[in-house]
DNA sequence: TACAAAGTCTACTTATTTGATGGACAAAGC
DNA sequence: GCTTTGTCCATCAAATAAGTAGACTTTGTA
């Protein structure tokens, strides 16, 4: 399961992708159409804007904005950077490798299962893009 | 990710599912075959009992042993027993399900994204077994 | 130039979960 | 009855999740 900060930030895009070229969004509109309480999601926002998810503009006439087009931003790079690993295990992970202590991956038939878990979970990240997580 | 509870105790199970047949296998035999801090597998091993994945023989000449056959025993049952549910949002799970407060499902992008990896992780976890966990 | 409207930053807090450990108890075999 | 093995109970430290408070900075505009 992922986190509500996870959740939140992906709420939060499909309703900046809804209302891109429009300008500028309020975060206090953001919270008040999703439901998130405010000064999380502003974490959240920051966060986004620091790894050029996002950018955002101060002072009256202000607000946040998605920095490419909605069907640029893949799924995969966004929860790689509010959630962490896509991968079950880190020894599976591409961005977030570790090497599993006490345990030889080459024969370790855990980690064969959990890349295909990874791969299959991966085609529809990288496919899928915060324009596909606007509301109908 | 997973927890190292689950981790574990896909571990274990891959090393039941190696000595299928050959009676029952001491604990500490799988935690130090597995490198398994042994007080936490015991009470690993306890749940997958209890749930009846494996079956258990107290004394001398007692220990662990898959109920069924490794290839009947499919991973998505263990995985769910252990870390619960497979799904990314509790609004999307199937054994696991719960409403999502604040959010429309019927419209809700997010939703429609969650059920997409879903129903990739389950497509693989639901036809591999334990026997798929035996390294090699 | 001053004010108000935004986002930014730092620092908490509180509750829950994770990852264990220790020790008494119960059953089974010899 | 003694040893071997699983069972159960209680506890614990550390990390993470989720959220809150408040001061600060930037920007537009009157």
């Amino acid at each position: 399961m992922i986190s509500k900060k996870t959740q939140y930030g992906l709420k939060a895009l499909g309703y900046l992708a809804g209302q891109y070229g429009k300008g500028p969004v309020l975060i206090a509109d953001i919270a008040k159409k999703k439901k998130i309480p405010i000064k999380f999601l502003e974490t959240i926002l920051l966060q986004l804007k620091q790894n050029n998810i996002l950018e955002s503009k101060k002072g009256k006439g202000g607000g946040y904005f998605l920095a490419e087009a909605p069907k640029k931003i893949s799924l995969a790079t966004v929860y790689r950077i509010i959630e962490g690993p896509i991968a079950m295990l880190p020894c599976v992970s591409l961005n977030f490798y570790a090497k599993c202590k006490d345990c030889n991956e080459k024969n370790c038939g855990l980690n064969r299962m959990m890349i295909l878990t990874r791969d299959a979970t991966l085609k529809v990240l990288y496919k899928k893009t915060v324009y596909d997580l606007i509301d109908n």
